[in-house]
RNA sequence: GGGAUCUUAGCUCAGCUGGGAGAGCAUCUGCCUUACAAGCAGAGGGUCAUAGGUUCGAGCCCUAUAGGUCCCACCA
């Protein structure tokens, strides 16, 4: 009686969420320390509590689930951590939105209240992304779920801070940051984006001090910064301006005198080489104003409005005063010319707005200590990129790194833990507000307003989630960490800054490799956006073709580090696949039915079975060596292909005979023991990819043929080995040999069109006698695979008519009778017919052809197409004539 | 300006350390064969961007060229 049934068409609604919750419940995800196994970890790149999942959170989570499960089954105690992410700036600016829309300013509300809100903000929405990442099946243990302000973390990033600061690697300086006017924080080199935009080359002239009539060209791209002038450069070599070095020109509407200075810097080829220097606005006029001591002048308040340094500009917007200056210099005479001139402006990457480099007092972290461990590293081989070409990206940052502006003028994050005296304002650097002012005695401090850059706690995520800096088992175990699964778009943000965190607090790199992973970007291959509205929904898709399918899709077909091109059809085809297993299932169970299984002795097995065997052995062996190489796509190809081909294509096929033969018992056992063992096999392989389905399927097999020492669940199975007692090279042999001739006859049989119904007998004549004893073992299953009525084996053509067609494959030849194929009178009379027919057309087609009329008034095209029937035409013609000949 | 990467069948892409040119989709032909038409059997289709070079042998290594994509820097 069966129990149990699979329905008819694989559907994943439904069953998703129950197997997901039987994992849960047995608590299958979870890892403790244990000694006497090996570990295996993974963190979780944390996901923001802003997001909704993408397809990005998609690939990254199914190829970190893929290696967990993967491990788990090898036996490894293995551990991915799962958390989220604060995002500082990228929630500070949805709460704002979300103030705005209730009609409450950020400021009014004040600092406290914000903070509340945020938090609010993240009970409230920071589960929705981690509700919808369980969806994809994800085996992470969620019991040991971290945020990055939760109070571990929060401990940890003082414990850096408080550590690098002490070291003198923290430290605050007066430096040219890059500012967003509209967001009115700071923000780091990288989250400035570059842009190309339109804009002008304005050409003006300063006049020189005391020599009238006497003027300095050059030209800008933004005018407004004139007003923080506090120079004119050229380059020490250029003889055009050697005699005004030292001199001063004249700033007009401030009635300053500024000198001219030389430089390096300036290049004498451009434009008209002299530069306006603004050190307060321009990171490399500031470089040359520390050079010649020239003084900053700040023209900007923080919403990008000119300050009272502006003198009559003051109060403008900078686009306004922008406008208003080129004016009145034109009207001054100071105005050579405007030019069209398009260049790259940065601009924040989170609101777009123009960045504005201004000269604030912030906090750095002094790189160029630090990273030389990370760099060495990855060049050592400690640390290993995967696809190894990341390295020279890797090393491009390394190489070129600059102080890390860690400051940010927000709430949502972690505050910089530095205290400041509210009498003599001596700055305190420490965990917790002090007692008492070292210097003064004072007991009153005020705390440092600014926030750390999020990824500041994000580099510290491979350890702070394990406990540091406490000493925990946890930590002692688990770290380092195996692998870290990103994408190529944050390689400096996060994993040059874990590695260098690593080296530097734990004193051992944070994992063995990094592996990448590219975009999913639409079907036209464009970058999934908001903006462009071309995103597709990952809970969509898995709504329609579920989870698995998913998964399979975005892994297959894909190269570490490259971008993907989604699209429906192959989330169809991946569907298709998971079916095709599914029923694959279903037959074998339908066939088990009521009998009890048993392992069949040696000599029961037939060919068909170690062929299969076989195959499945070398498949487990390749796919476990891929997978071990991180080569994920090349292994689900091969799953791919051995389910598809070899066993549903072949083996399933070979061996029907046997299981619709009731009457030989050990045979047909052998074959169901067969489909079963490689089925699990299959499934065991599969598991990582599509956990679902295999897992549905895994359970009822099992309880269907009463395997009782089965796993109670395929994700905590045994992941299958290569077995030596499987490796029937031979008889795998025998069966390829079979299986080229069957290929060989079903061609034939193609060609001649012969009725799939029709059988024929076929004479196989080999010398060979090896390859004669395959066919004899093979006959049940030619018969069935390449309709044949009777398999003769011969070692010479004996009986063998001149007229038979005859097939060579490279073990033997093969004669099949030609009235087997195709039925004499039938075959004549059919293309008898034929001619006549295409007698007609000839005839209507020459006749078409030579008609004048139509050659001068058709149009072209229809002429062409009919000189091209005509051809087509002759062709079948002689072809069908020739074919005749063999019936006369 | 520097760097990376890609250019393989109509389309999307695999091809690990050099030795068989492949898959999915699409196309064409024939099949509703009692696991599956989300399927089965068969076919067509590629001087692996171009030009050189190394090698017994190159899609894979080297050089140059063209085109696409991306990253970094950025000239005021």
């Amino acid at each position: 009686m069966m129990s149990k049934e699979l329905a008819k068409t694989y559907d994943p609604k439904g069953m998703e969420d129950r197997l997901y919750k039987k994992w849960i419940d047995n608590r299958y995800f979870h890892a403790e320390v244990d000694k006497s196994k090996k570990p295996f970890s993974i963190v979780m790149p944390p996901p923001n509590i802003t997001g909704k999942l993408h397809m990005g959170h998609a690939f990254d989570n199914t190829m970190q689930d893929i290696i967990t499960r993967f491990k788990r089954m090898q036996g490894y105690n293995t551990l991915w951590q799962p958390g989220t992410d604060h995002a500082s700036i990228a929630t500070e600016v949805k709460i704002i939105e979300k103030l705005r829309e209730e009609g409450i300013d950020k400021a009014d509300l004040g600092r406290e209240k914000f903070l509340e809100r945020a938090w609010e903000w993240k009970k409230e929405y920071g589960g929705i992304i981690v509700s919808q990442l369980k969806k994809m099946g994800i085996s992470c243990d969620w019991e040991r779920e971290r945020f990055t302000m939760d109070q571990g973390c929060n401990n940890a990033v003082n414990e850096v801070f408080l550590r690098l600061y002490k070291k003198g690697l923290i430290y605050k300086g007066n430096k040219i940051v890059n500012w967003c006017p509209v967001c009115k924080t700071t923000i780091s080199d990288a989250e400035v984006e570059y842009e190309s935009q339109a804009s002008h080359f304005w050409h003006i002239k300063y006049p020189v001090a005391g020599e009238e009539g006497r003027f300095v060209e050059f030209a800008t791209t933004r005018p407004e910064t004139m007003l923080g002038d506090t120079a004119v450069a050229v380059n020490p070599a250029d003889d055009r301006y050697k005699d005004l070095i030292g001199k001063n020109v004249i700033l007009p509407f401030m009635d300053r005198e500024i000198p001219v200075v030389a430089d390096d810097y300036v290049d004498m080829e451009f434009g008209t080489g002299v530069v306006k220097i603004t050190p307060g606005h321009d990171p490399n006029d500031f470089l040359v104003g520390q050079r010649h001591n020239l003084p900053v002048i700040n023209i900007m308040n923080d919403d990008a409005t000119i300050n009272e340094n502006g003198g009559k500009f003051a109060g403008m917007d900078r686009y306004e005063a922008r406008e208003l200056i080129v004016k009145e210099l034109k009207e001054m005479g100071l105005l050579v010319k405007i030019e069209d001139y398009t260049h790259d402006v940065g601009t924040h990457d989170r609101c777009h707005t123009t960045v504005e480099p201004l000269v604030k007092q912030q906090w750095f972290v002094k790189m160029d200590e630090l990273i030389k461990p990370a760099a060495d590293g990855v060049r050592n081989g400690d640390i290993k990129l995967i696809p190894p070409r990341m390295q020279k990206s890797y090393f491009n940052w390394t190489d070129n790194i600059r102080d890390w502006c860690i400051s940010r003028q927000l709430w949502w994050g972690h505050r910089i833990p530095a205290y400041y005296c509210s009498e003599c304002g001596e700055l305190i650097v420490a965990k917790e507000m002090p007692d008492k002012c070292p210097k003064c005695g004072c007991e009153r401090f005020e705390q440092d307003p600014d926030t750390l850059d999020t990824w500041f706690s994000s580099a510290l995520w491979p350890f702070s989630t394990l406990g540091w800096p406490e000493k925990t088992p946890e930590l002692e175990y688990f770290y380092p960490t195996n692998v870290l699964v990103t994408g190529y778009d944050i390689l400096f943000f996060w994993v040059i800054r874990m590695a260098f965190s690593g080296y530097e607090h734990m004193g051992k790199k944070p994992f063995d490799a990094v592996l990448f992973h590219g975009l999913i970007r639409d079907e036209l291959g464009r970058k999934m956006s908001k903006s462009l509205g071309n995103g597709i929904d990952p809970l969509e898709v898995i709504e329609k073709y579920g989870a698995d399918a998913l998964r399979f899709t975005i892994i297959t077909g894909n190269a570490p580090g490259n971008d993907m091109r989604f699209s429906d059809q192959k989330v169809q085809a991946s569907r298709n696949f998971a079916n095709k297993i599914w029923n694959a299932s279903r037959f074998i169970l339908m066939n088990i039915g009521d009998n009890k299984i048993t392992e069949p002795g040696e000599t029961a097995l037939e060919d068909a079975d170690r062929w299969i065997l076989c195959r499945m052995n070398e498949t487990v062996k390749a796919v476990t060596d891929n997978m071990e190489k991180y080569e994920l796509g090349i292994a689900a190809q091969k799953i791919y292909d051995f389910v598809w081909d070899n066993l549903c294509d072949w083996y399933i096929e070979m061996v029907k005979p046997r299981l619709y033969n009731t009457e030989n018992a050990e045979s047909r056992n052998a074959a169901l023991w067969t489909l079963k063992t490689v089925l699990v096999s299959a499934l065991k392989l599969l598991h990582p990819y599509m956990p679902f389905i295999t897992e549905e399927i895994y359970c009822t097999v099992n309880e269907e043929a009463g395997d009782d020492a089965a796993a109670p669940s395929i994700m905590i199975s045994d992941w299958p080995v290569f077995e030596e007692r499987f490796d029937y090279r031979e008889e795998a042999e025998n069966v390829d040999i079979i299986r080229e001739a069957i290929r060989a006859v079903r061609n034939v049989r193609s060609e001649m069109n012969v009725a799939p119904g029709r059988k024929a007998d076929i004479t196989v004549v080999s010398a060979d006698e090896k390859v004669r004893e395959a066919f004899s073992k093979g006959q049940l299953f030619i018969k069935s695979l390449a309709s044949a009525e009777e398999v003769i084996i011969r070692e010479d053509r004996e009986g063998v008519r001149d007229d038979d067609v005859s097939v060579v494959t490279g073990s033997a030849t093969l004669y099949i009778p030609f009235a087997d194929l195709v039925d004499i009178e039938e075959e004549k009379n059919r293309l008898q017919k034929e001619v006549k027919r295409l007698e007609g057309e000839l005839k209507r087609s020459h006749a078409m052809l030579s008609n004048e009329k139509f050659l001068s008034k058709a149009p072209k095209e229809k002429i062409d197409e009919e000189k091209e029937k005509l051809e087509s035409y002759e062709k079948m013609m002689s072809e069908v004539q020739e074919r005749l000949k063999i019936f006369s």
